[in-house]
DNA sequence: GTCTATACAGCGATAGAC
DNA sequence: GTCTATCGCTGTATAGAC
């Protein structure tokens, strides 16, 4: 007989795995047991239906995007704001390169959310901290005196809109040079409002 | 006896909006069948799979958008710039607002893309055009001196990026001032690189 | 040529045995 | 805690009605 704690982890990190792979619709609770080496039925002990293992890896996941997220402001100065923000952006572009399977898993999330609210009502929160995120950079920044404070509302929700469609087109294999179109929108962004230089 | 162009005009376009609104595996062949009011093989007539009719439907929506993502250049002049870019924005926002379905059916297809390689490779063409469209645009307003030769290749893919992501995030129901952020994208590119005032 | 009737394997899900 | 057996449904396929 096996132990429930790591059937429970195995049955997460498989799902995780064949979901991203051929997405839900096509990865079958059996498919998923077979791999594992247990009956189909053993699944339905740890969870409920198909739905909730899905939103199971959902919660697991989104735990992991929170802390990727974070920034560390105090690390900002007036002669460092543009640095910085190239950073936040060659960080996530390599990371994402790397972990294509986890985008591609969330993308799956990110559709299901249009047809049902729990997705929705999360995805929300998420999409809400990370505009934040680039506010707060901003806004630090203002504090600073490192810029002027023109537009930081829109600017920064520009800089999320470009970062976020950056981490989409990498997994499209849109062969472009990621880095450079985000120094481009962090430059443009800037450009007029940095204080002397 | 039914007509033949009839009734395969009405799969396709009961399958455009069941496919749109609850996905494509969560849309039986049987459902679009009763929807219409013929038999579930009545389809297999038509389309020798379900693959096939999405595939077929997928040919019908990339007909539409490439005549949506037609601008004309030579109503574009020295003064007009930013106002044209503007307008493309606009446009697109409006539309997008109005035919969320179209989308919606889009976004599964690109996700497809991603395990499928016919929808892949005709998905880059149609990016590669989407990407042409704003640096034709750029060339031209550099062409009739307009603005000057500087990253117009990286400007135009910064603006795409936007312009992609805006009618993503419409989908998502994020309730953003879309309009100011784009102008805030045309302005903040061409900031520093337009010729006199 | 246009479609219906029928059959089948595989799916998510449940009941009940061990 | 995990299994076998079974259910209703799906996509797919084919035989054949008209």
């Amino acid at each position: 007989m096996r132990n429930k704690e790591e059937t429970y982890k195995q049955i997460i990190e498989t799902a995780f795995s064949m979901f991203s792979e051929k997405g839900f619709d096509q990865t079958s609770l059996s498919s998923i047991a077979a791999e594992i080496g247990i009956s189909k039925p053993a699944i339905y002990y740890y969870f409920k239906s198909k739905d909730e293992l899905i939103k199971s890896l959902f919660d697991t996941i989104v735990q992991e995007i929170q802390s990727i997220t974070y920034i560390d402001l105090k690390e900002m100065n007036t002669t460092n704001v543009k640095q910085t923000l190239y950073h936040v952006g060659e960080n996530a572009i390599n990371h994402q390169k790397k972990n294509l399977a986890f985008n591609q898993l969330f993308n799956q999330y990110i559709m299901l959310a249009t047809r049902d609210s729990y997705y929705a009502e999360k995805l929300a929160d998420i999409q809400q901290e990370f505009f934040n995120t680039f506010h707060d950079m901003l806004t630090n920044a203002v504090e600073i005196k490192a810029i002027k404070d023109e537009n930081i509302l829109i600017k920064s929700q520009l800089l999320a809109l470009v970062f976020d469609n950056i981490t989409n087109f990498i997994l499209t294999n849109m062969n472009l040079d990621y880095e450079r179109i985000w120094r481009e929108a962090v430059d443009s962004v800037l450009r007029g409002i940095e204080n002397h230089e």
